[in-house]
DNA sequence: CTTGTGTTGACAAATATTGTCAAAGGTAAT
DNA sequence: ATTACCTTTGACAATATTTGTCAACACAAG
């Protein structure tokens, strides 16, 4: 399981970028950057699009990790995570029906 | 489907709290109380358990219900929220496995 | 009119998140 | 060993968000 942080840290590497060069790429800090690819402060969802752009990727996937990732973090030291998390899907899933 | 908040309005009523008692009883604001009722502003967990003790009711129940709030709250308006939850219970469930 | 009910809005206080900067330490080349 | 890169780290400031406090309001019952 490969967090978004170092999923992104391999995409830069792979498209020959250094920390720095990403960094004013994207305007954001070069300190922050190291801290999110290493998962030390929380990925914003601007930057992870802005990477994704930058590196010339497709972003969805991306994303999916990332918001799950946040979720996770929300529920990490919660003992009933997963049935949240399954009354929270079925209530999408509900929602999503009678909308369009 | 309904809310924490108006689930807990009812279980106050029934237990027959005043919003003043309740909110005294659990140490915090009427206002706050009256306004997480109503869903105007979130709950804390805190309280939600504090609410739970003093209406003489389980609490898991309202504790799940109240995660997934949390937790759709954050993908409200997001396009993948659906795909993004069921990475995330893939991976708590692959975590549970390999926990005990 | 007084008492008890819930609601509202303005504001302060406390926390959390995010941005900025400078210094440190590593590595490689010359 | 100094130059030129790179990444990491920590301290701090700036902002934003969440949470708590208070006073006033409106309504109904007695």
């Amino acid at each position: 399981m490969s967090t978004v942080g170092l999923q992104l840290r391999e995409l830069r590497e792979k498209a020959g970028f250094s920390l720095r060069k990403a960094a004013v790429a994207i305007d954001t800090d070069v300190a922050i950057l190291s801290k999110m690819e290493r998962g030390e402060r929380k990925f914003s969802k601007e930057l992870v699009l802005k990477l994704a752009e930058l590196y010339k990727i497709d972003s969805d996937k991306l994303v999916i990790d990332y918001l799950s990732e946040k979720v996770l973090y929300e529920l990490k030291d919660e003992e009933f995570g997963l049935e949240a998390l399954k009354v929270a899907e079925k209530q999408l899933n509900y929602k999503k029906q009678n909308e369009q």
